[in-house]
DNA sequence: CACTATTATGGAACTGAGTCTCATAAAATA
DNA sequence: TATTTTATGAGACTCAGTTCCATAATAGTG
Protein backbone atom coordinates (compact mmCIF):
# COMPACT_ATOMS: atom_id res chain seq x y z
CA UNK A 1 0.00 0.00 0.00
CA UNK A 2 2.00 2.93 1.27
CA UNK A 3 5.79 0.75 1.87
CA UNK A 4 7.86 4.03 1.49
CA UNK A 5 8.57 6.00 4.87
CA UNK A 6 7.75 4.03 7.50
CA UNK A 7 9.23 6.42 10.04
CA UNK A 8 9.63 5.92 13.75
CA UNK A 9 6.00 6.79 14.70
CA UNK A 10 4.74 4.31 12.24
CA UNK A 11 7.04 1.26 13.09
CA UNK A 12 5.84 2.04 17.04
CA UNK A 13 2.43 2.30 15.92
CA UNK A 14 2.71 -1.17 13.90
CA UNK A 15 4.62 -2.99 16.75
CA UNK A 16 1.44 -1.81 19.27
CA UNK A 17 -1.26 -3.02 17.68
CA UNK A 18 0.68 -6.08 17.00
CA UNK A 19 1.42 -6.64 20.53
CA UNK A 20 -2.02 -5.59 21.35
CA UNK A 21 -3.35 -8.54 18.86
CA UNK A 22 -1.02 -10.93 20.25
CA UNK A 23 -1.70 -10.70 23.61
CA UNK A 24 -4.93 -10.43 23.41
CA UNK A 25 -5.43 -13.70 21.09
CA UNK A 26 -3.34 -15.73 23.71
CA UNK A 27 -5.10 -14.63 26.67
CA UNK A 28 -8.67 -15.98 24.48
CA UNK A 29 -7.31 -19.11 23.96
CA UNK A 30 -5.72 -19.27 27.15
CA UNK A 31 -8.42 -18.44 29.08
CA UNK A 32 -11.58 -18.03 26.95
CA UNK A 33 -12.99 -14.83 24.63
CA UNK A 34 -15.33 -13.84 27.42
CA UNK A 35 -13.19 -14.27 30.26
CA UNK A 36 -10.34 -12.19 29.58
CA UNK A 37 -11.37 -8.60 29.79
CA UNK A 38 -9.73 -5.33 28.00
CA UNK A 39 -7.61 -4.36 30.62
CA UNK A 40 -6.32 -7.66 31.52
CA UNK A 41 -5.06 -7.39 27.48
CA UNK A 42 -3.74 -3.56 27.83
CA UNK A 43 -1.91 -4.67 30.81
CA UNK A 44 -0.33 -7.63 29.19
CA UNK A 45 0.53 -5.33 26.06
CA UNK A 46 1.77 -2.17 28.23
CA UNK A 47 -0.13 0.25 27.17
CA UNK A 48 -3.63 1.52 28.55
CA UNK A 49 -7.24 0.55 28.64
CA UNK A 50 -7.51 4.15 26.34
CA UNK A 51 -4.98 2.88 23.75
CA UNK A 52 -6.34 -0.66 23.43
CA UNK A 53 -9.67 1.22 22.05
CA UNK A 54 -7.66 3.60 19.41
CA UNK A 55 -6.13 0.41 18.03
CA UNK A 56 -9.25 -1.42 18.29
CA UNK A 57 -13.37 -0.22 17.94
CA UNK A 58 -14.42 -3.18 20.53
CA UNK A 59 -12.72 -6.23 22.19
CA UNK A 60 -14.28 -8.55 18.96
CA UNK A 61 -12.08 -6.64 16.49
CA UNK A 62 -8.86 -7.82 17.96
CA UNK A 63 -10.17 -11.44 16.21
CA UNK A 64 -11.53 -10.02 13.19
CA UNK A 65 -9.30 -8.95 10.39
CA UNK A 66 -8.41 -10.82 7.27
CA UNK A 67 -5.45 -10.91 4.93
CA UNK A 68 -7.48 -13.46 2.46
CA UNK A 69 -10.34 -11.08 0.38
CA UNK A 70 -6.77 -8.80 -1.09
CA UNK A 71 -5.57 -11.86 -2.69
CA UNK A 72 -8.96 -13.35 -4.07
CA UNK A 73 -9.32 -10.26 -5.98
CA UNK A 74 -5.93 -10.97 -7.23
CA UNK A 75 -7.10 -14.80 -8.44
CA UNK A 76 -10.23 -13.29 -9.41
CA UNK A 77 -8.89 -11.38 -11.78
CA UNK A 78 -7.25 -14.39 -13.61
CA UNK A 79 -9.79 -16.91 -13.96
CA UNK A 80 -11.10 -16.86 -17.69
CA UNK A 81 -14.17 -14.74 -18.47
CA UNK A 82 -16.25 -17.68 -19.54
CA UNK A 83 -15.30 -19.34 -16.02
CA UNK A 84 -19.48 -19.25 -14.43
CA UNK A 85 -19.78 -17.10 -11.47
CA UNK A 86 -19.86 -19.71 -8.61
CA UNK A 87 -17.02 -21.46 -9.55
CA UNK A 88 -15.34 -17.66 -10.02
CA UNK A 89 -16.16 -17.49 -6.65
CA UNK A 90 -15.13 -21.30 -5.04
CA UNK A 91 -11.97 -20.86 -6.73
CA UNK A 92 -10.91 -17.16 -5.87
CA UNK A 93 -11.68 -18.26 -2.00
CA UNK A 94 -9.87 -21.35 -2.34
CA UNK A 95 -6.77 -20.45 -4.53
CA UNK A 96 -6.56 -17.25 -2.75
CA UNK A 97 -6.20 -19.08 1.03
CA UNK A 98 -3.65 -21.17 -0.55
CA UNK A 99 -1.48 -18.44 -1.47
CA UNK A 100 -1.45 -17.19 1.76
CA UNK A 101 1.85 -16.55 3.76
CA UNK A 102 2.56 -20.37 5.87
CA UNK A 103 2.69 -18.23 8.84
CA UNK A 104 -0.61 -16.23 8.18
CA UNK A 105 -2.57 -19.38 7.01
CA UNK A 106 -1.29 -20.83 10.51
CA UNK A 107 -2.50 -17.73 12.25
CA UNK A 108 -5.90 -17.77 9.70
CA UNK A 109 -6.75 -21.31 11.12
CA UNK A 110 -5.98 -20.69 15.19
CA UNK A 111 -8.29 -17.53 14.53
CA UNK A 112 -11.21 -19.22 12.39
CA UNK A 113 -10.93 -21.68 15.16
CA UNK A 114 -11.23 -18.98 18.10
CA UNK A 115 -14.12 -17.09 16.36
CA UNK A 116 -15.76 -20.77 16.52
CA UNK A 117 -15.36 -20.91 20.11
CA UNK A 118 -17.17 -17.37 21.08
CA UNK A 119 -21.06 -16.54 20.24
CA UNK A 120 -19.98 -13.01 20.51
CA UNK A 121 -17.51 -13.94 17.80
CA UNK A 122 -19.56 -15.53 15.51
CA UNK A 123 -21.86 -13.06 16.09
CA UNK A 124 -19.34 -10.32 15.01
CA UNK A 125 -18.00 -12.25 12.11
CA UNK A 126 -20.87 -12.09 10.74
CA UNK A 127 -22.00 -8.99 11.00
CA UNK A 128 -18.65 -7.77 9.86
CA UNK A 129 -18.31 -10.26 6.84
CA UNK A 130 -17.95 -8.09 3.82
CA UNK A 131 -19.28 -10.99 1.99
CA UNK A 132 -22.72 -10.81 3.38
CA UNK A 133 -26.30 -11.32 1.46
CA UNK A 134 -26.18 -7.09 0.47
CA UNK A 135 -22.58 -7.16 -0.25
CA UNK A 136 -22.68 -9.84 -2.81
CA UNK A 137 -25.70 -8.71 -3.53
CA UNK A 138 -24.52 -5.55 -4.73
CA UNK A 139 -21.18 -6.15 -5.98
CA UNK A 140 -23.01 -8.68 -8.38
CA UNK A 141 -25.39 -6.19 -9.60
CA UNK A 142 -23.13 -3.22 -9.86
CA UNK A 143 -21.10 -5.42 -12.15
CA UNK A 144 -23.44 -6.97 -14.47
CA UNK A 145 -26.06 -4.15 -14.49
CA UNK A 146 -28.55 -5.39 -12.53
CA UNK A 147 -31.16 -3.27 -9.99
CA UNK A 148 -30.03 -3.85 -6.27
CA UNK A 149 -33.53 -5.34 -5.59
CA UNK A 150 -33.21 -7.69 -8.13
CA UNK A 151 -34.92 -10.83 -6.43
CA UNK A 152 -32.21 -13.39 -8.41
CA UNK A 153 -29.49 -10.99 -7.63
CA UNK A 154 -30.51 -11.10 -3.99
CA UNK A 155 -30.89 -15.07 -3.82
CA UNK A 156 -27.85 -16.01 -5.56
CA UNK A 157 -26.25 -13.74 -2.74
CA UNK A 158 -28.07 -15.39 0.06
CA UNK A 159 -27.41 -19.02 -1.33
CA UNK A 160 -23.87 -18.20 -1.78
CA UNK A 161 -23.84 -17.01 1.57
CA UNK A 162 -25.75 -19.85 2.57
CA UNK A 163 -22.70 -22.19 1.43
CA UNK A 164 -20.52 -20.59 3.73
CA UNK A 165 -22.54 -20.82 6.77
CA UNK A 166 -23.18 -24.38 6.44
CA UNK A 167 -19.24 -25.03 5.26
CA UNK A 168 -18.28 -23.47 8.60
CA UNK A 169 -20.82 -25.91 10.35
CA UNK A 170 -19.15 -28.73 8.72
CA UNK A 171 -16.12 -27.60 9.22
CA UNK A 172 -16.96 -27.19 13.00
CA UNK A 173 -18.92 -30.93 12.82
CA UNK A 174 -16.25 -33.39 11.03
CA UNK A 175 -13.04 -31.01 12.15
CA UNK A 176 -11.73 -30.58 9.01
CA UNK A 177 -10.17 -27.35 7.65
CA UNK A 178 -12.71 -24.93 6.58
CA UNK A 179 -11.31 -23.77 3.45
CA UNK A 180 -11.25 -27.42 1.96
CA UNK A 181 -14.78 -27.71 3.44
CA UNK A 182 -16.27 -24.71 1.70
CA UNK A 183 -14.58 -26.22 -1.66
CA UNK A 184 -16.31 -28.86 -1.75
CA UNK A 185 -19.72 -27.71 -0.85
CA UNK A 186 -19.17 -24.78 -3.61
CA UNK A 187 -18.18 -27.65 -5.84
CA UNK A 188 -21.23 -29.46 -5.20
CA UNK A 189 -23.53 -26.50 -5.56
CA UNK A 190 -21.97 -26.00 -8.58
CA UNK A 191 -24.31 -29.14 -9.50
CA UNK A 192 -27.85 -27.88 -8.35
CA UNK A 193 -29.47 -27.74 -4.65
CA UNK A 194 -29.30 -30.74 -3.03
CA UNK A 195 -31.98 -33.23 -1.87
CA UNK A 196 -34.26 -31.83 -4.04
CA UNK A 197 -35.52 -35.16 -4.26
CA UNK A 198 -36.54 -35.17 -0.78
CA UNK A 199 -40.27 -34.81 -0.15
CA UNK A 200 -42.17 -34.77 3.37
CA UNK A 201 -43.38 -38.34 2.95
CA UNK A 202 -42.95 -40.39 6.21
CA UNK A 203 -41.21 -37.66 7.90
CA UNK A 204 -44.28 -35.60 7.93
CA UNK A 205 -45.36 -35.94 11.85
CA UNK A 206 -41.55 -36.33 12.91
CA UNK A 207 -40.55 -33.09 11.20
CA UNK A 208 -43.39 -31.22 12.57
CA UNK A 209 -43.12 -32.36 15.61
CA UNK A 210 -39.33 -31.75 15.49
CA UNK A 211 -39.78 -28.10 14.62
CA UNK A 212 -42.61 -27.78 16.95
CA UNK A 213 -39.95 -28.52 19.77
CA UNK A 214 -37.36 -26.71 18.78
CA UNK A 215 -39.22 -23.74 18.50
CA UNK A 216 -40.88 -24.03 21.72
CA UNK A 217 -37.22 -24.54 23.18
CA UNK A 218 -35.80 -21.04 21.46
CA UNK A 219 -37.78 -18.36 22.08
CA UNK A 220 -40.35 -16.96 23.89
CA UNK A 221 -44.27 -16.86 21.93
CA UNK A 222 -46.01 -14.25 24.40
CA UNK A 223 -47.88 -12.25 22.41
CA UNK A 224 -46.82 -9.11 23.96
CA UNK A 225 -48.49 -6.06 24.05
CA UNK A 226 -52.05 -5.74 24.50
CA UNK A 227 -53.92 -8.22 26.69
CA UNK A 228 -52.00 -11.59 25.96
CA UNK A 229 -51.55 -14.11 28.18
CA UNK A 230 -48.38 -15.67 28.05
CA UNK A 231 -45.93 -17.88 29.85
CA UNK A 232 -43.89 -15.92 32.56
CA UNK A 233 -41.82 -17.01 34.85
CA UNK A 234 -39.86 -14.59 36.86
CA UNK A 235 -36.48 -15.58 38.19
CA UNK A 236 -36.45 -18.29 35.51
CA UNK A 237 -34.98 -16.01 32.60
CA UNK A 238 -31.15 -15.78 33.21
CA UNK A 239 -29.50 -15.45 29.90
CA UNK A 240 -28.63 -19.01 28.55
CA UNK A 241 -25.12 -19.93 29.40
CA UNK A 242 -22.58 -19.25 26.64
CA UNK A 243 -21.42 -22.37 25.51
CA UNK A 244 -18.01 -22.38 24.93
CA UNK B 1 -50.58 -25.48 27.78
CA UNK B 2 -51.59 -24.92 31.02
CA UNK B 3 -54.86 -22.87 31.10
CA UNK B 4 -56.11 -23.47 34.18
CA UNK B 5 -56.02 -22.00 37.52
CA UNK B 6 -54.99 -18.37 35.79
CA UNK B 7 -54.93 -17.62 39.65
CA UNK B 8 -54.11 -13.82 40.60
CA UNK B 9 -50.14 -14.10 40.94
CA UNK B 10 -50.23 -15.10 37.25
CA UNK B 11 -52.55 -12.72 35.90
CA UNK B 12 -50.20 -10.34 37.71
CA UNK B 13 -46.76 -11.62 36.06
CA UNK B 14 -48.79 -11.74 32.33
CA UNK B 15 -49.46 -7.92 32.90
CA UNK B 16 -46.03 -6.78 34.11
CA UNK B 17 -44.66 -8.70 31.03
CA UNK B 18 -47.00 -7.64 28.83
CA UNK B 19 -46.86 -3.68 30.30
CA UNK B 20 -43.02 -4.25 30.27
CA UNK B 21 -43.16 -5.60 26.13
CA UNK B 22 -45.80 -2.93 25.22
CA UNK B 23 -43.85 -0.02 26.73
CA UNK B 24 -40.62 -1.23 25.38
CA UNK B 25 -41.64 -1.55 21.99
CA UNK B 26 -43.51 1.79 21.97
CA UNK B 27 -40.24 3.42 23.27
CA UNK B 28 -38.11 1.80 20.56
CA UNK B 29 -39.91 3.05 17.85
CA UNK B 30 -40.51 6.57 19.07
CA UNK B 31 -36.55 7.00 20.32
CA UNK B 32 -35.31 4.27 18.51
CA UNK B 33 -33.43 0.65 19.98
CA UNK B 34 -29.82 1.78 21.24
CA UNK B 35 -31.62 4.81 22.49
CA UNK B 36 -34.05 3.53 24.46
CA UNK B 37 -32.25 2.53 28.18
CA UNK B 38 -33.67 -0.50 30.34
CA UNK B 39 -34.52 2.01 32.99
CA UNK B 40 -36.62 4.03 30.94
CA UNK B 41 -38.59 0.99 29.67
CA UNK B 42 -38.38 0.37 33.44
CA UNK B 43 -39.73 3.32 34.23
CA UNK B 44 -42.81 3.22 32.01
CA UNK B 45 -43.97 0.29 32.78
CA UNK B 46 -43.91 1.22 36.56
CA UNK B 47 -41.48 -1.53 37.38
CA UNK B 48 -37.42 -1.84 38.94
CA UNK B 49 -34.77 -2.25 36.66
CA UNK B 50 -34.34 -5.65 38.18
CA UNK B 51 -37.71 -6.38 37.66
CA UNK B 52 -37.04 -6.14 33.91
CA UNK B 53 -34.43 -8.66 33.81
CA UNK B 54 -36.17 -11.23 35.23
CA UNK B 55 -38.39 -10.96 32.87
CA UNK B 56 -36.49 -10.67 30.08
CA UNK B 57 -32.95 -12.06 30.03
CA UNK B 58 -31.74 -8.79 27.58
CA UNK B 59 -32.61 -5.72 26.26
CA UNK B 60 -33.08 -7.57 23.19
CA UNK B 61 -35.62 -10.63 24.39
CA UNK B 62 -38.90 -8.19 24.59
CA UNK B 63 -38.31 -7.65 20.81
CA UNK B 64 -38.04 -11.33 20.36
CA UNK B 65 -40.48 -13.72 20.27
CA UNK B 66 -42.36 -15.70 17.80
CA UNK B 67 -45.82 -16.47 17.29
CA UNK B 68 -45.28 -18.09 13.87
CA UNK B 69 -43.38 -21.49 14.56
CA UNK B 70 -46.10 -23.09 16.28
CA UNK B 71 -48.46 -22.88 13.91
CA UNK B 72 -45.83 -23.74 11.28
CA UNK B 73 -45.52 -27.65 12.45
CA UNK B 74 -49.53 -27.59 12.55
CA UNK B 75 -49.86 -26.37 8.90
CA UNK B 76 -46.85 -29.13 7.88
CA UNK B 77 -48.47 -31.69 9.58
CA UNK B 78 -51.24 -30.74 6.66
CA UNK B 79 -49.02 -31.12 4.02
CA UNK B 80 -49.27 -34.57 1.37
CA UNK B 81 -46.24 -36.96 2.20
CA UNK B 82 -45.22 -36.26 -1.46
CA UNK B 83 -44.77 -32.88 -0.69
CA UNK B 84 -41.01 -31.57 -1.58
CA UNK B 85 -39.08 -30.60 0.93
CA UNK B 86 -38.66 -26.87 0.24
CA UNK B 87 -42.11 -26.61 -0.72
CA UNK B 88 -43.06 -27.77 2.27
CA UNK B 89 -40.48 -25.23 3.88
CA UNK B 90 -42.53 -22.58 1.95
CA UNK B 91 -45.81 -23.14 2.59
CA UNK B 92 -45.42 -23.85 5.78
CA UNK B 93 -44.08 -20.65 6.92
CA UNK B 94 -46.36 -18.40 5.02
CA UNK B 95 -49.72 -20.36 5.87
CA UNK B 96 -48.97 -20.45 9.52
CA UNK B 97 -48.06 -16.62 9.17
CA UNK B 98 -51.87 -16.44 7.50
CA UNK B 99 -53.58 -17.93 9.81
CA UNK B 100 -52.48 -15.85 12.84
CA UNK B 101 -55.01 -13.80 14.59
CA UNK B 102 -55.25 -10.11 12.80
CA UNK B 103 -53.57 -8.82 15.48
CA UNK B 104 -50.72 -10.49 16.18
CA UNK B 105 -49.72 -10.26 12.48
CA UNK B 106 -49.93 -6.73 12.56
CA UNK B 107 -47.52 -7.18 15.70
CA UNK B 108 -45.57 -9.49 13.62
CA UNK B 109 -45.29 -6.44 11.25
CA UNK B 110 -44.40 -3.84 13.72
CA UNK B 111 -41.63 -6.35 15.63
CA UNK B 112 -40.06 -7.50 12.39
CA UNK B 113 -39.84 -3.94 10.96
CA UNK B 114 -38.57 -3.21 14.24
CA UNK B 115 -35.87 -5.72 13.88
CA UNK B 116 -34.81 -4.74 10.62
CA UNK B 117 -34.04 -1.04 12.15
CA UNK B 118 -31.58 -2.32 14.37
CA UNK B 119 -28.72 -4.30 13.80
CA UNK B 120 -27.85 -5.48 17.64
CA UNK B 121 -31.56 -7.00 16.94
CA UNK B 122 -30.89 -8.33 13.85
CA UNK B 123 -27.40 -10.16 15.22
CA UNK B 124 -29.38 -11.12 18.04
CA UNK B 125 -32.38 -12.39 15.63
CA UNK B 126 -29.96 -14.38 13.60
CA UNK B 127 -28.39 -15.85 17.06
CA UNK B 128 -31.55 -17.51 18.42
CA UNK B 129 -33.43 -18.15 15.42
CA UNK B 130 -34.70 -21.34 15.88
CA UNK B 131 -33.81 -21.94 11.99
CA UNK B 132 -30.44 -21.29 11.65
CA UNK B 133 -28.27 -23.49 9.77
CA UNK B 134 -27.53 -26.35 11.99
CA UNK B 135 -30.87 -26.43 13.33
CA UNK B 136 -32.82 -27.22 9.70
CA UNK B 137 -29.58 -29.57 9.27
CA UNK B 138 -30.13 -31.55 12.45
CA UNK B 139 -34.01 -31.77 12.13
CA UNK B 140 -33.76 -32.84 8.59
CA UNK B 141 -31.03 -35.52 9.15
CA UNK B 142 -32.69 -36.66 12.17
CA UNK B 143 -36.16 -36.94 10.00
CA UNK B 144 -34.52 -38.71 7.21
CA UNK B 145 -31.84 -41.00 9.34
CA UNK B 146 -28.82 -38.99 8.07
CA UNK B 147 -25.91 -37.90 9.73
CA UNK B 148 -25.36 -34.62 11.39
CA UNK B 149 -22.04 -33.70 9.40
CA UNK B 150 -24.14 -34.88 6.01
CA UNK B 151 -22.93 -32.40 3.35
CA UNK B 152 -25.61 -32.42 1.93
CA UNK B 153 -27.60 -31.75 4.49
CA UNK B 154 -26.38 -29.24 5.67
CA UNK B 155 -25.62 -27.19 2.58
CA UNK B 156 -29.40 -27.60 1.95
CA UNK B 157 -30.00 -25.95 5.11
CA UNK B 158 -27.23 -23.41 4.55
CA UNK B 159 -29.45 -22.79 1.59
CA UNK B 160 -32.65 -21.90 2.96
CA UNK B 161 -31.27 -19.96 5.55
CA UNK B 162 -29.62 -17.98 2.56
CA UNK B 163 -32.99 -17.61 1.01
CA UNK B 164 -34.26 -16.27 4.45
CA UNK B 165 -31.82 -13.56 4.32
CA UNK B 166 -32.06 -12.73 0.93
CA UNK B 167 -35.71 -12.30 1.59
CA UNK B 168 -34.87 -10.04 4.15
CA UNK B 169 -32.43 -8.06 2.63
CA UNK B 170 -35.21 -7.98 -0.77
CA UNK B 171 -38.43 -7.04 1.90
CA UNK B 172 -35.88 -4.06 3.31
CA UNK B 173 -34.92 -2.72 -0.01
CA UNK B 174 -38.34 -2.87 -1.43
CA UNK B 175 -40.74 -2.23 1.24
CA UNK B 176 -42.73 -5.26 0.62
CA UNK B 177 -43.94 -7.20 3.22
CA UNK B 178 -41.83 -9.96 4.40
CA UNK B 179 -43.70 -13.03 4.17
CA UNK B 180 -44.85 -12.04 0.86
CA UNK B 181 -41.37 -11.57 -0.70
CA UNK B 182 -39.97 -14.77 1.13
CA UNK B 183 -42.83 -16.60 -0.41
CA UNK B 184 -41.77 -15.45 -3.95
CA UNK B 185 -38.05 -16.32 -3.00
CA UNK B 186 -38.24 -19.74 -2.00
CA UNK B 187 -40.47 -20.35 -4.91
CA UNK B 188 -38.12 -19.27 -7.00
CA UNK B 189 -35.89 -21.78 -5.04
CA UNK B 190 -37.66 -24.38 -5.93
CA UNK B 191 -37.60 -23.81 -9.47
CA UNK B 192 -33.47 -24.00 -8.75
CA UNK B 193 -30.54 -21.88 -8.29
CA UNK B 194 -30.85 -18.57 -10.16
CA UNK B 195 -27.83 -16.61 -12.27
CA UNK B 196 -26.17 -19.88 -13.37
CA UNK B 197 -25.60 -19.07 -16.39
CA UNK B 198 -24.16 -15.97 -15.42
CA UNK B 199 -19.81 -16.11 -16.07
CA UNK B 200 -17.71 -13.85 -14.72
CA UNK B 201 -16.81 -12.77 -18.41
CA UNK B 202 -16.31 -8.88 -19.08
CA UNK B 203 -16.85 -7.94 -15.76
CA UNK B 204 -14.22 -10.15 -14.25
CA UNK B 205 -11.87 -6.69 -13.50
CA UNK B 206 -14.84 -4.77 -12.21
CA UNK B 207 -15.72 -7.61 -9.77
CA UNK B 208 -12.10 -8.26 -8.52
CA UNK B 209 -11.97 -4.69 -8.13
CA UNK B 210 -14.96 -4.42 -6.22
CA UNK B 211 -14.57 -7.60 -4.17
CA UNK B 212 -10.99 -5.97 -3.42
CA UNK B 213 -12.74 -2.87 -1.92
CA UNK B 214 -15.58 -4.30 -0.27
CA UNK B 215 -13.02 -6.01 1.28
CA UNK B 216 -10.84 -2.86 2.04
CA UNK B 217 -13.66 -1.80 3.94
CA UNK B 218 -14.94 -4.36 5.61
CA UNK B 219 -13.30 -7.78 7.15
CA UNK B 220 -14.00 -11.69 8.44
CA UNK B 221 -11.26 -14.19 8.62
CA UNK B 222 -8.34 -13.73 8.85
CA UNK B 223 -4.63 -13.41 9.75
CA UNK B 224 -2.04 -11.44 11.03
CA UNK B 225 -1.56 -10.59 14.18
CA UNK B 226 2.41 -11.35 15.05
CA UNK B 227 4.42 -9.71 12.93
CA UNK B 228 1.82 -8.99 10.12
CA UNK B 229 1.88 -5.37 9.47
CA UNK B 230 -0.91 -3.91 9.76
CA UNK B 231 -2.79 -0.82 8.99
CA UNK B 232 -2.93 1.55 11.88
CA UNK B 233 -4.49 4.26 12.77
CA UNK B 234 -4.63 5.76 16.36
CA UNK B 235 -7.37 7.69 16.96
CA UNK B 236 -9.35 6.23 13.97
CA UNK B 237 -10.92 3.36 15.47
CA UNK B 238 -14.09 4.70 17.00
CA UNK B 239 -16.67 2.08 15.56
CA UNK B 240 -18.95 2.60 12.53
CA UNK B 241 -21.99 4.41 13.54
CA UNK B 242 -24.72 2.21 13.47
CA UNK B 243 -26.93 3.32 10.28
CA UNK B 244 -31.04 3.68 12.16
C1' DC C 1 20.03 22.37 17.48
C1' DA C 2 16.02 24.65 19.12
C1' DC C 3 11.15 25.74 18.47
C1' DT C 4 6.72 24.61 17.16
C1' DA C 5 3.02 21.95 15.46
C1' DT C 6 1.17 17.10 15.35
C1' DT C 7 -0.31 13.23 17.21
C1' DA C 8 -0.14 9.19 20.41
C1' DT C 9 -0.82 8.31 25.16
C1' DG C 10 -2.67 7.73 29.99
C1' DG C 11 -5.92 9.02 33.36
C1' DA C 12 -10.30 9.94 35.06
C1' DA C 13 -15.04 10.35 35.00
C1' DC C 14 -19.23 8.77 32.89
C1' DT C 15 -23.10 5.75 30.72
C1' DG C 16 -25.46 1.60 30.17
C1' DA C 17 -26.10 -3.53 30.18
C1' DG C 18 -26.11 -7.31 32.91
C1' DT C 19 -25.27 -9.92 37.56
C1' DC C 20 -25.76 -10.80 42.43
C1' DT C 21 -27.44 -10.50 47.08
C1' DC C 22 -30.51 -9.43 50.53
C1' DA C 23 -34.38 -7.63 52.90
C1' DT C 24 -39.28 -6.90 52.30
C1' DA C 25 -43.88 -7.33 50.53
C1' DA C 26 -47.41 -9.89 48.52
C1' DA C 27 -49.79 -14.06 47.24
C1' DA C 28 -50.55 -19.08 48.08
C1' DT C 29 -51.47 -22.72 51.28
C1' DA C 30 -53.05 -24.78 55.30
C1' DT D 1 -54.59 -16.40 61.19
C1' DA D 2 -50.09 -18.33 60.72
C1' DT D 3 -46.69 -20.11 57.58
C1' DT D 4 -44.43 -20.88 53.38
C1' DT D 5 -43.43 -19.54 48.80
C1' DT D 6 -42.28 -16.34 45.46
C1' DA D 7 -42.07 -11.67 43.23
C1' DT D 8 -40.09 -7.30 44.00
C1' DG D 9 -36.95 -3.21 44.82
C1' DA D 10 -32.69 -1.47 46.20
C1' DG D 11 -27.86 -1.20 46.12
C1' DA D 12 -23.39 -2.55 44.98
C1' DC D 13 -20.58 -4.56 41.50
C1' DT D 14 -18.22 -5.79 36.73
C1' DC D 15 -17.17 -4.77 32.26
C1' DA D 16 -17.45 -2.56 27.55
C1' DG D 17 -17.29 1.57 25.39
C1' DT D 18 -17.07 6.95 25.17
C1' DT D 19 -15.38 11.55 26.06
C1' DC D 20 -12.29 14.98 27.61
C1' DC D 21 -8.11 16.78 28.95
C1' DA D 22 -3.35 17.23 30.17
C1' DT D 23 1.08 15.46 28.91
C1' DA D 24 4.69 13.27 26.42
C1' DA D 25 6.78 11.78 22.26
C1' DT D 26 7.61 12.45 17.35
C1' DA D 27 7.80 15.23 13.04
C1' DG D 28 8.89 19.26 10.64
C1' DT D 29 11.04 23.66 10.03
C1' DG D 30 14.29 27.57 10.41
Amino acid sequence: MRPPNPGLRERKKARTRAELQRHALRLFREQGFAETTVDEIAAAADVSRSTFFRYFATKEDVVLFDDVDPLMAEAFAELPPDTPLLTALRTGVTTAFRRLPPEKRELEEVRMALVRSAPELQAAARERSGLTVTAIADQVADTYGRPHDDLDVLLFAGVVAGARLAAQALADRSGEAYIDVLDRVMMRLEDGLPLRELTIGEGSARLAAGIADRAARSDDTSGGASGGAADHRPDAPRREQHRM
